[in-house]
DNA sequence: GCCCAGGATCACC
DNA sequence: GGTGATCCTGGG
């Protein structure tokens, strides 16, 4: 399916900002990866972006919310003057917001704790290698993120040989709590406050990963993630510097409603101009 | 070869 | 309710 002249969708904007550990670069404009137990390529072309395999069915029932395409993203901050935000979106035009599975997200983000994003993206690659249902594309193997029950009786030993570290506890208890019942659709009915105390009953994630959870997976776009990179933009841009509620006070007056996702264009920003100044010094 | 990462937790104050 | 030490590991 091609989705045509797409100004706010672009596969390398979209999947290299750290929301999603499972999609990587097979060449330029070319992403491929797995969502929903299922594979899929992302490429960019001159008239829009394709996504395969992706029939009408499948991209209502699936793609649609998984790009968050019910959002005009073009009209999101077109008010907001704000310096930073503005180079954030010019550096990413294409970036968007996924929803992603929330049971999947939850574990990702469980692993990213003091963690970089190469390594997230292995343990994460490992885990559904060792406990996803496998499946084969044209030919090829692939693995769909594990179920919970399937993460639930894992033991800690194999956990922690496939490289999760101390994580290991908090995998098993967060997959156990939800196999036998703690409900994440439900949490995406609560208000903001309380989704976020609820995420945060699961064991290894605190106020950070609650909100990575809620904006990534359960459309809360005032989530707004606070982590070492943002508290940096926020004290070096704006001479800003609080407590999480703090924090969040300031996203929410600043950028409004939608406060996450302009977080994820100064996050993606800052950090990009951060490893090209790397890259610049040696 | 060393360092360190997109944090959470526990022990203390 | 705020602070500081500690925690696995392999990619850069």
């Amino acid at each position: 399916m091609l989705l045509q002249a797409q100004r706010c969708f672009a596969p390398q904007d979209i999947f290299e900002n750290g929301q999603a550990f499972r999609f990587g670069k097979v060449r330029d404009g070319v992403y491929e990866g797995v969502a929903h137990g299922r594979f899929l390529r992302v490429t960019q072309r001159p008239d829009g972006v394709f996504l395969y395999p992706c029939e009408a069915r499948a991209f209502e029932e699936i793609w649609r919310h998984f790009f968050d395409l019910d959002i005009c993203y073009e009209a999101l901050f077109e008010d907001c003057d704000d310096a930073a935000l503005r180079s954030g979106i010019a550096y990413a035009p294409g970036l968007r917001i996924l929803n992603q599975q929330p049971f999947e997200t939850l574990i990702s983000f469980i692993l990213s704790a003091n963690n970089h994003d190469a390594r997230i993206r292995s343990l994460v690659d490992k885990i559904c290698s060792a406990y996803g249902a496998p499946f084969s594309f044209e030919g090829n193997p692939y693995h769909a993120f594990p179920e919970p029950q399937a993460l639930a009786q894992a033991c800690e030993a194999d956990l922690r040989t496939l490289g999760v570290g101390y994580r290991a506890p908090y995998l098993i208890g967060a997959s156990r709590s939800i196999a036998e019942g703690f409900d994440l659709d439900a949490v995406a009915q609560m208000d903001y406050a309380a989704a976020k105390r609820r995420l945060m009953e699961l064991p290894g994630v605190g106020a950070k990963v609650a909100d990575c959870i809620l904006l990534f997976s359960l459309s809360f776009r005032e989530a707004f993630p606070a982590d070492v990179w943002v508290r940096r933009i926020l004290q070096d841009t704006y001479d800003f510097c609080g407590n999480d509620k703090q924090i969040f006070e300031f996203a929410q007056a600043k950028f409004g409603a939608c406060a996450g996702i302009a977080q994820q264009y100064l996050f993606h920003h800052a950090r990009e101009s951060a490893k090209q100044a790397r890259t610049l010094n040696v």
